[in-house]
DNA sequence: GTTAGCACTCTACCGAAACGAGTGCTAATT
DNA sequence: AATTAGCACTCGTTTCGGTAGAGTGCTAAC
């Protein structure tokens, strides 16, 4: 059966219906709203071919239809316009990040209030993701007898920070030494590369310091790979209970207890590396999204990806509105993380 | 009317019972379950006088009665009894805390979702307030040309940091002199001193330095007073839905909405100041509480408060067991944050 | 002061009936 | 051959009356 323009209206139809109304649609509805030179006859023998090729369901006889994961998918991909979102409201992201500009953490804070503001859904963004970026630079300064604070710039202008508990006192020429000797080995290198680094070559090479260098390095590695999983924000959770897809307390439940699963949240933003991602339904591998539409894009500093957004909606999402939504912000974050580097 | 001891027993009767079943309780109930030797129209009089007096109230007429904030309020005082939680549970949370011990940020989250799981509510935590501690050592790093990294120590050793960008260029002794002038002047005071700082002062015994100091000295002040404001950690958000008084979406939206205004939070938990607090329906300022109950407690390094928890519920909440891990939470947290900086 | 008994009240629950939205099929129309 | 009108049928939702049950307040007896 092929599918000819008319069934592609009538299935926007359906899709953009149910979206606003969260109802199942009939063939009256679409013959009076959207193909009113059509008879509600002939739509639903259109429509009975829809539900046979896949893209739409009823829940129950004598009920209308609704679309499946395979119709959205179908809609993303090919019906539905693009970029809905008006000048106005790109100006309003643009905007409103120049005013929260300052603090980085900050600035991913707000980007996640935005997003959820403005779709109306849950949004999550994963903080600007240090494992990701080089290491510009390492300082070690002496705050106390046997107690030095081990700074690290990375190539993103991020800092982490970590104190070190030493055994002994270090002299502040020794402290200098042994920083200009881990500067030598470590500016530039990727984190990739710190996972793969041979401590002993280092410690062969310690000139005398060997010791130090022995209680320093495993903490500061640690901080360097470790410190900064999970950074994950979101905002809007309440969002969802104003849908009619949960009203059903059971449901809405579940929901939230996924959204207090940081780590699983962070693995789900963390494993997308397209520019914009769509998954749909059952296309989710978690078990709990399969009911959900995820939308996600990542940001980047100088065009390397270090952090990623995303919308959690029921399937029954305006896909347009908020992948437009996803986009813009990214490509602002982009910029600005990207500037605030050059400055 | 004066409560005699019977009155507190059915007092204590009606209140543990609503606890356990959110269920208005009636005479037969007590009489059957509590108060084996009285009949159930003894206890209907009784209840009748408590009534009266304010303890308790009735939904309507022909339904048991359930315990008015006034009626909490007796129990929490003067009838229950304390420290319900065993050692099992007690060294849990210690243990918990020498588990994950290292870094103070994970410890707070963990801190977070020790107290929700444990109690079955939600949870708040705030993170160590740095405003409440004194300054022990400036740091000022130059990290690029014109770019300079200030590193805030606290008496507490939590530390800040802060890049601060220049109009032009400091050389290494300049920028050493700097520190020494911003120790000299700021070491040892607390937040409170900075506030009511005399930047006028430190410009005319700049040394010629006025004009770095000029662009620094703002921006540090600012990280300084500001920079940690609202960390605040939930968890367990979704274990109100669990609670019958949450079956109701609206009620439960309200709860969802508050619990995303972290500054709304932070502010709420941040304005007690008793070693545990109770504060029981609408004995909360907080319109949105009216229904609540909050129990918070302070945790302190060197006896002094830096940071406080707390648990919300409804007002039927388990009181004595939640005051008691509230209390052992803060007394670990405090212990160990004070440790934490004697090494 | 306490208790048994009883009339009364109010809610929650249940089932039947009416309703209405929507379908699928058939026959007529274009 | 495609479209449409008409109609019987299905199934979920709403409404409504009736009933059961829990609990009270009051009175009179103990």
């Amino acid at each position: 059966m092929d599918m000819g323009n008319r069934k592609r209206l009538i299935l926007q139809a359906i899709i953009e219906d149910y979206i606003n109304t969260a109802e199942p649609v009939g063939s009256r509805t679409i013959s009076k709203k959207y193909l009113t030179g059509t008879s509600s006859a002939t739509i639903r023998n259109e429509m009975s071919d829809l539900e046979d090729m896949g893209y739409i369901e009823q829940p129950h006889t004598s009920a209308g239809r609704i679309p499946s994961d395979k119709g959205y998918r179908l809609y993303v991909d090919t019906i539905m316009k693009q970029n809905t979102i008006n000048e106005a409201q790109r100006e309003m992201i643009k905007k409103e990040f120049i005013d929260s500009m300052g603090e980085i953490d900050r600035m991913i804070k707000h980007a996640s209030k935005l997003l959820s503001q403005m779709t109306q859904y849950t949004s999550i963004v994963i903080a600007p993701q240090f494992r990701r970026t080089g290491i510009k630079q390492i300082q070690l300064i002496r705050i106390d007898k046997a107690v030095i604070l081990a700074v690290i710039i990375t190539d993103a202008g991020i800092l982490k920070n970590s104190v070190l508990r030493l055994k002994q006192d270090v002299n502040p020429d020794a402290l200098i030494r042994i920083t200009n000797m881990l500067n030598d080995k470590f500016a530039g290198l990727g984190m990739e590369d710190i996972e793969s680094f041979d401590l002993q070559d280092l410690l062969n090479n310690s000139m005398g310091h060997g010791e130090i260098i022995e209680q320093v390095l495993p903490e500061l590695i640690q901080t360097l790979l470790y410190s900064d999983t999970s950074e994950v924000y979101r905002d809007g959770v309440s969002n969802i209970l104003n849908l009619p897809e949960y009203s059903n307390i059971n449901k809405a439940r579940d929901f939230l207890n996924i959204m207090e699963e940081r780590e699983l949240l962070f693995k789900v933003l963390n494993d997308v590396h397209d520019d914009v991602n769509v998954s749909i339904g059952k296309e989710n591998k978690l078990e709990q999204f399969k009911e959900c539409s995820l939308i996600t894009a990542t940001y980047k500093i100088n065009d390397k990806t270090i952090g990623s957004v995303g919308i959690i909606g029921p399937t029954r999402m305006e896909y347009s509105k908020a992948i437009s939504i996803v986009e813009c912000m990214t490509n602002n974050l982009s910029e600005i993380l990207t500037n605030i580097l050059k400055r």
